[in-house]
DNA sequence: CTGAATATACCACGAACGTGCGATTGATTA
DNA sequence: TAATCAATCGCACGTTCGTGGTATATTCAG
């Protein structure tokens, strides 16, 4: 059965190519076409729900970010493909924290958009070139952290855990059969290593800095 | 110029005819295959730097996961691009921590590589279509936990910012011009609505849960 | 208008914490 | 062999915290 497509895109001009662009393209229809999320969800409430959406993000009224969710209420399978000229980190983080499928750039070719909705149901997820690199280097950001180790021995690396798991120092001491003193004696060298002053602050370091895994 | 292009890989064939499909190729030429990242680090010393390197990951001695750095300590600027058959969670997160350029499976065609090489020069980032897709649904994790605020309100969470950045309660007090008492009655409604006991609790939950952003 | 929620403020007490000392043992390394 | 480091244990003092109360002003929805 041919792709159900809706899409929600404030500029006309734009809009009109697209649609016509996926009407002529055999397996895939767009009947559905708004130029704000608001009437795009009256629609949901009575015609038979998309497969897939392609979403603008700056849109009047609600914004597209916040659509997502919202029509992910409606039919929570939908695949909701991104299509904007944003492309700043915080956007595009927010776009898919709250669960775009894909993120696309209006400068895409109309080629490579019907590809990636072909691309998004067979399970993909389309990214923009450079949209793609953004996300791999959010990753390469938590490793760099990881790698300071401020010299913690097994033993204060342990304790550590437990202070994270907001464990005292008597109820840590109990947990791995030590005399209070000696936990004691463990986090004051806690506290000089990492340079901080309580627990709740070796708490915050050691999320920040991703002090954890025993590897390296 | 040409593009550079080195390979480890340790499956003698795959290497081979992929060497062979990259030297078949305009554009680029792969004059250095190996099949281990040892013998890849000893031509790093004496070869010039490659544009881009292939790297699978099950290989004998130093994994691909670990290679990645000490590739990128001989050539900071050097893209690598992952290609091999894992492509569990933990394997494919720790590849983009460590710096991987890209990520493809060896069920991608050859033509798909050869794109892939172009891309990442391109300032893209080729990834395997499951790939990319686990990429975004690590993403989408991050909001549940952001939904869940907890009830706290406006002035809760700037004082539980404070928490998470080790102020005292007389610190917090002094910040935003408040009675110790008022920040102490904060604090406990904190710990109610969060039901935990203490600021090292209160830190942790606040990193697990990412109760950050003021964002809905 | 009337609760409910929020923000503000105060007090007191025991528990837990942070810190400055000192000390012994065993393992590793220079 | 001497020295260093890790791990263990101990005490005392002042500070901060967590918790049980109580109380007032404001705002806002029912």
């Amino acid at each position: 059965m041919p792709i159900n497509i809706w899409m929600v895109e404030d500029n006309s001009r734009y809009r009109k190519s697209l649609v016509a662009v996926i009407n002529n393209t055999p397996g895939m229809y767009c009947d559905q076409a708004f130029s704000a999320c608001e009437e795009a969800f009256d629609a949901m409430e009575v015609e038979a729900h998309p497969d897939v959406i392609l979403l603008d993000i700056g849109l009047p009224g609600m914004s597209g970010i916040k659509g997502i969710q919202k029509f992910k209420s409606y039919a929570p399978d939908v695949h909701i493909v991104i299509l904007t000229i944003y492309e700043d980190n915080d956007t595009v983080f927010d776009a898919l924290c709250e669960g775009a499928s894909g993120y696309l750039l209006k400068d895409s070719t109309q080629d490579k958009i019907v590809d990636s909705i072909r691309e998004v149901l067979a399970g993909g997820a389309p990214l923009n070139m450079r949209i793609a690199q953004k996300v791999l280097q959010l990753f390469s950001k938590i490793k760099i952290k990881r790698d300071t180790n401020y010299g913690l021995t097994e033993r204060e690396k342990e304790i550590l855990q437990y202070i994270v798991a907001g464990l005292t120092k008597q109820q840590i001491a109990d947990k791995i059969f030590l005399s209070f003193h000696t936990v004691n004696t463990h986090i004051k060298n806690i506290y000089k290593k990492l340079q901080v002053t309580t627990k709740a602050a070796v708490v915050s370091k050691a999320f920040n800095e991703n002090l954890f895994k025993a590897g390296n």
